[in-house]
DNA sequence: TAGAAGTCGGTCGTACATAA
DNA sequence: TTATGTACGACCGACTTCTA
């Protein structure tokens, strides 16, 4: 197994970086023709972890030319190196820093479970095009030579990244001034785009945080990623609200059905563990049926509030009985939201679309 | 020998693809 | 059109190895 100081590693990368920033080299120029098919699928992959892993394999293949780079797990034994503590210490906190799209780690997403990189490991991966441009790129790593060719190829892989990340970067449209109408169509626009749940989730949050601003409320207003199992965080709610430390409303955002079930489930592995006496549901498409009205009735007399609301009326409720300029703040605060880079770009486009869309009426 | 660090499999939620 | 399966992205924690 090779031993790799990832610090020196991620140095390396960097230096590297800044050399292609500075300006792109003959030999780089050359890299990037010649490669342009297969970095083109690679880039244009929705998979991110192939070209994360790719680096990955250059860069240990500079530090340390006779591992094997098609062996990203010590388990492989001779010639095999630990891909995912090479991309968790060194590639990944680099592309991070950078500010370049990336997932948060390969090994842990498209590629797991000891895998080779090698053909056969195609099969059960959804973008066959993009990895078969992959393992195009290992081989051209593998035929590196000399370390400035393998350096060259680095910055080759590196200048498509900061492409990459000129392209993902998505100025966000601004509501203006808007109507209590205009708005209305603008969310529903929004909650009604599949969007994993990502819409609902901000419009709820800047909507609370709207409201405590408001209101010069000391309100502490958490909440976690879309993606994220509540069990494995122990998060009360998909929001959280505090206040002088003591949670007083937490919330469960949802696009799915709400049902007997869903409150039954909800109430045991979140309600009750936690304490959580005040619950919300907030929903965006179909109304809770009456078996989830009647478990929120139940639980009422055993103590425990439970209310759902329609998100969109919820909203807009509020922006009648308030002054104009909370929707301002909402707005500012959804901008905010949006801004981050944890926000796929997508979502970011769709937000300009339906701004669009309500000013054209 | 105990605590720290390294390694990697388990599991959850969502989007998307495919079969019925 | 609906149901089901799969891939991906995310975090957790068990197990192993290292080190003082």
């Amino acid at each position: 197994m090779a031993q790799v100081d990832y610090q020196e590693a991620k140095r390396i990368l960097l230096s590297l970086y800044h050399r292609v920033s500075d300006s792109i080299s003959d030999d780089v120029e050359k890299a990037l023709e010649e490669n342009k098919e297969n970095l083109d699928a690679l880039f244009n992959s929705n998979t991110q972890s192939y070209r994360e892993a790719l680096l990955g394999c250059a860069l240990i293949h500079l530090i340390d030319s006779s591992v094997n780079i098609r062996l990203p797990y010590i388990k492989h034994g001779e010639g095999s190196f630990n891909g995912r503590s090479l991309d968790e210490y060194s590639v990944n906190p680099f592309l991070q820093e950078q500010l370049f799209p990336c997932s948060k780690g390969p090994y842990l997403a498209a590629f797991r479970r000891s895998v080779k990189l090698l053909p056969e490991t195609a099969e059960g991966l959804r973008d066959k095009v993009g990895y078969a441009a992959m393992l195009d790129l290992l081989d051209v790593v593998e035929n590196c030579n000399t370390e400035a060719d393998t350096e060259n190829f680095i910055m080759c892989l590196l200048q498509r990244f900061i492409i990459l990340r000129n392209a993902s970067y998505i100025r966000l449209a601004r509501t203006g001034r808007f109507s209590i109408e205009q708005y209305r169509k603008l969310l529903l626009d929004l909650v009604s785009h599949q969007s994993g749940g990502l819409f609902p989730v901000l419009i709820t949050i800047a909507f609370f945080q709207m409201l405590s601003e408001q209101h010069s409320l000391d309100w502490e207003i958490t909440w976690q990623g879309i993606n994220v199992a509540d069990n494995a965080t122990g998060a009360e709610g998909d929001v959280t609200i505090k206040s002088n430390g003591t949670t007083f409303l937490a919330i469960e955002i949802t696009e799915r059905p709400l049902d007997q079930r869903r409150i039954v489930s909800t109430f045991n592995t979140k309600i009750i563990l936690n304490d959580v006496k005040e619950y919300l549901f907030i929903y965006t498409n179909t109304e809770p049926d009456d078996t989830a009205h009647q478990a929120a009735k139940t639980l009422f007399s055993q103590g425990y509030e439970v209310n759902f609301a329609n998100i969109v009326e919820l909203i807009i409720n509020n922006f009648l009985a308030l002054p104009s300029n909370a929707r301002t703040i909402f707005s500012s605060k959804m901008l905010v939201l949006l801004d981050s880079r944890e926000v796929p770009a997508a979502i970011k486009v769709k937000w300009n679309d339906s701004i669009k869309m309500v000013l054209a009426i």
